[in-house]
DNA sequence: GTCTATAATTAGATAGAC
DNA sequence: GTCTATCTAATTATAGAC
């Protein structure tokens, strides 16, 4: 999507119309203008997302910390894997992200919030189930979304420099693994197969 | 600086001159176009970079797993300093890797593919010697990228979301030391206190 | 709703006085 | 080198025929 591939103003309405096959004033008719346009693919996005990963799990739903660990590996799998399939949302992120604008307050108030606070209430529980990094929680998100979607946000320069393809399913499940390693070195489940030192092909 | 928090395009040439207390034609006297002005700063960027980190460490210059794994540490700590004093070259680098541009091939075929090759070298020595979390090597560059560099690139989005400061002094040594436990478990050095579940002011 | 034509704005670049 | 004025091209949005 254009919105991710070039971010909000370098992308145009003529090449979206043109990605849609369709006129580019077809653009301020079915929506009322550019910015209604980007406010209707965010909103659709992080429907998309909530969906994928579902509930965020919280301590208090599990017997031990194994089981803990199991649904907290099991939903950073699913975001690694949205993450994949829909580039955009994370793409559109970045672009957002590094300066302050009223975009940047909307996606942040209106889809952004809930999903923080969920996030760094779980990693407190992880921290305290002794499942998780030693990482602030006030940042903990940033580390996950940083880790787990920049081989997705930055495809392009990926496919140029390491000869993989990161959306190959194979690639994504081994990300993940390395994701849940790295991040939950307390959870040892049947998730996390702790492979070893993996050869590839790259020079 | 505006290529950073804006990206190419957004980023006018009359709002970089005015940020520099110049005016707008003052660009292209001193540099051949908007392009070329740029390519200077990205030029600029990855001097710094390169000088701050230094070499890469390689596992025969070091006696045992414990002094290659407090190099690598260093490496990493110096990464993620920079990274927070310097948020733009980051910027710069997930704005335009999102798309396949000429701007994208010039980076990397210039700054990156060294950098790349170096820290995928790196990355296979330290899964050798048991001190990296088990990731790909190819894609480690772009885990170690995005956790580390995620909160400074995202800077106005966090400040937003968390009430804290991510370029505060001790914030980014903590978050190196989160980095560091998280990227090379089989390393416990004096480098990484490893500390117990931190708090701070957050919801 | 679709499509053409075009208005209104803004961009990067240039000319030329000083 | 600095600064004003302006050119050309590209943008989003709108008007109106069909």
């Amino acid at each position: 999507m254009e919105f991710g591939a070039k971010g909000f103003e370098a992308a145009s309405t003529r090449a979206i119309a043109e990605g849609a096959d369709a006129y580019q004033p077809q653009i301020n008719y079915h929506f009322e203008s550019k910015d209604a346009l980007w406010v209707a693919a965010v909103d659709h996005l992080f429907e998309l997302l909530m969906e994928a990963i579902g509930e965020v799990p919280r301590a208090e739903g599990y017997a031990d910390a194994e089981h803990f660990g199991a649904a907290a590996a099991g939903t950073l799998r699913r975001f690694v894997r949205f993450a994949a399939a829909h580039p955009e949302l994370n793409q559109i992120m970045v672009h957002e992200a590094t300066d302050d604008s009223a975009r940047l307050h909307l996606i942040v108030e209106r889809h952004v919030r809930p999903l923080y606070q969920a996030i760094t209430a779980l990693w407190k529980e992880l921290l305290q189930a002794g499942l998780a990094a030693p990482i602030d929680p006030s940042m903990a998100h940033y580390v996950i979304v940083g880790a787990a979607s920049l081989p997705f946000v930055n495809a392009p320069e990926a496919r140029l420099l390491t000869g993989v393809e990161p959306t190959d399913r194979a690639w994504v499940e081994r990300h993940a693994d390395g994701i849940i390693a790295a991040l939950l070195p307390g959870y040892r489940g049947s998730d996390q197969p702790r492979p070893a030192a993996t050869n590839t092909t790259s020079a």
